[in-house]
DNA sequence: CCTGAAGATGACAACGCTGTCACCCAGCCC
DNA sequence: GGGCTGGGTGACAGCGTTGTCATCTTCAGG
């Protein structure tokens, strides 16, 4: 019986062939291992959960695929947990969800990633996490994007397209990319030589509605700018909204880009240059290296993933 | 201790004052029931599986978050379960989640609703399931919407601003939807008195790319329909995108709608006019009635949610 | 050939609940 | 008053694994 259960778990010390012979054996009587009772006497639920608190859906979604893909191949059931921001509730969730269904570990997303009392509480209760984005890797294991670096990349395209009047929308002063993704706008500039406007320079918080709201602003100023870079699509939805409504030709008055290539990105007209962002993959590496970390508690680090401009229609000459 | 399972279990047969008495020694102790061992000596997982393959990110968010809801009110557990569609492939992966996971129940959204031998296979494994908009009611629970109402009275008030020639693109061939929605446009044309133009029903496949393809061809006719109403947004946005690319203003030179009332609809220029389909309250509802079948299994039945027409700025008098 | 160490195998007692069944007791009927 | 009914309570044996530890086997080295 043991040595059955050394061979579902592929413990070492199994001579091959009674690994084969169990293996065998398995298939024949189509064994399974029920997860209840391994969860009970080896006191683990196989469980992680996904903690969030994300406005965009389409982010959610890639992390969701690339979660679930790498659980299923290791076995794990995921547990999505929706929670709220603010202090308080967040504890109080967390807590309950930890008793209750007693995950192996977490997956958090931003903002959580750099929620302080959060991390401390972890910590204290000494539940292994991995964080996707986190502003610093305080995690055991984090993915991260170069973000300055492709925030930068996007000015870099729009300069070499002859813009000089590049404003940019900022992102959710909560979340660590927002930041990132305006150090990259500014190092941009600065690389073009062209000199930072603090009016080009319009607090968002990531939504369509504050995309359009930084968006009337931008363009009632006069000069107004021939490119708006917006920290994520959804905003930058926002801003095409706001162009159409003013009778702007994309990209002709106005060239317009975004982040993070959600599916929104391509349905947009004009279809929307964007940074692509891997968030599937960026799941899947967070949690198979979250698995990896449980077996395994030194394995901690950070993964780098890789982002692509993607050129669509919405940016162009500089008028 | 049988006395506190049946407390924790809210089983009747225990006086109200050791109710009490179980409860506050509970509180007073922090104790919570592990799942795991409730589950090895119950035989029942807590897990419901939510099934799906939907091209359409927003409706499964929609879904996702309302039965998220239920099963956090009900302490059950999700797993998401994304499948292959094809038949092989699909039952082998249900067989493969329930042999692993052992869910108590399932959650089928469209198209998995009406694949017969999905639901012969369910049926024979004695697995219980609720379905979100089946075509039929086959599963001990359904949740459903008069989708062919809801498309008429879009034809209605396309009619009612003066539209004759009204065009629809039809949604994938395997949902049930679309052809509730073909039927609900062809009622509407009737009652109005307008002729069907087999030329103003094209074939889609409820995706971005299908709704483009069904643009152009609709917008090649001569003379071409004064408003396109799309079987879902996704669609619609195609046919929007198309509307743009060759300079037509919406919604003076075309009107143009949906169906569903995915965020998408929101961020779209014009804002979409189209039908609001209460996913997150149909997630939520047919969660709660699995449970409640699961409990009692005499609790079966179709729950009716309603629609709402959404008139956005997409829409407007025919030219 | 013997010894010892390391590898391989298995016996057994948990793990923390629930189903079953026995028991107790109050209240009712005759 | 005796017998019966049914609600309330609790004892006990699993549920199907894993951790621990004992035992057996193998093989290298003397």
């Amino acid at each position: 019986m043991k040595t059955v259960s050394r061979v579902m778990n592929r413990e070492p010390n199994v001579r091959p062939e009674t690994r084969a012979r169990v293996v065998e054996a398995a298939k024949a009587l189509r064994y399974i291992p029920d997860v209840s009772a391994r969860s009970l006497a080896g006191h683990r639920s196989f469980n992680l959960a996904l903690v969030y608190n994300n406005p965009s859906e389409n982010y959610m979604m890639g992390v969701i695929s690339g979660v679930l893909e790498a659980c299923a191949s290791e076995r794990y059931h995921l547990i999505l947990s929706p929670v709220a921001l603010d202090e308080g509730g967040l504890l109080a969730e967390i807590d309950d969800l930890v008793a209750n269904s007693r995950p192996d570990g977490l997956l958090l997303t931003p903002p959580l990633t750099d929620a302080p009392r959060l991390l401390d509480h972890l910590a204290a209760v000494a539940i292994p996490f991995a964080s996707i984005s986190p502003r610093r890797q305080q995690a055991a294991l984090a993915v991260a994007m170069d973000e300055p670096e492709a925030a930068e990349q996007m000015v870099e395209h729009l300069v070499a397209l002859g813009h000089r009047r590049i404003a940019h929308v900022i992102g959710h002063p909560a979340h660590g990319a927002s930041q990132w993704r305006l150090d990259g706008y500014r190092r941009g500039l600065a690389r073009a030589g062209i000199p930072i406007n603090p009016a080009f320079e319009v607090q968002g918080e990531f939504s369509f509605e504050s995309g359009v709201a930084a968006a009337r602003q931008l363009l009632d100023l006069d000069p107004m700018p021939s490119a708006i870079f917006a920290a994520n699509d959804d905003m930058a939805a926002g801003v095409i909204f706001v162009a159409h409504e003013r009778g702007l030709r994309l990209p002709d008055d106005l060239s317009v880009s975004g982040f993070d290539d959600t599916p929104l990105s391509r349905q947009l007209f004009p279809a929307l240059t964007t940074i692509h962002q891997p968030t599937r993959e960026m799941g899947r590496l967070a949690t198979i290296g979250l698995i990896a970390h449980i077996k395994e508690p030194k394995a901690t680090g950070t993964i780098r993933v890789t982002h692509t401009l993607k050129v669509r229609q919405s940016t162009g000459p500089a008028p």
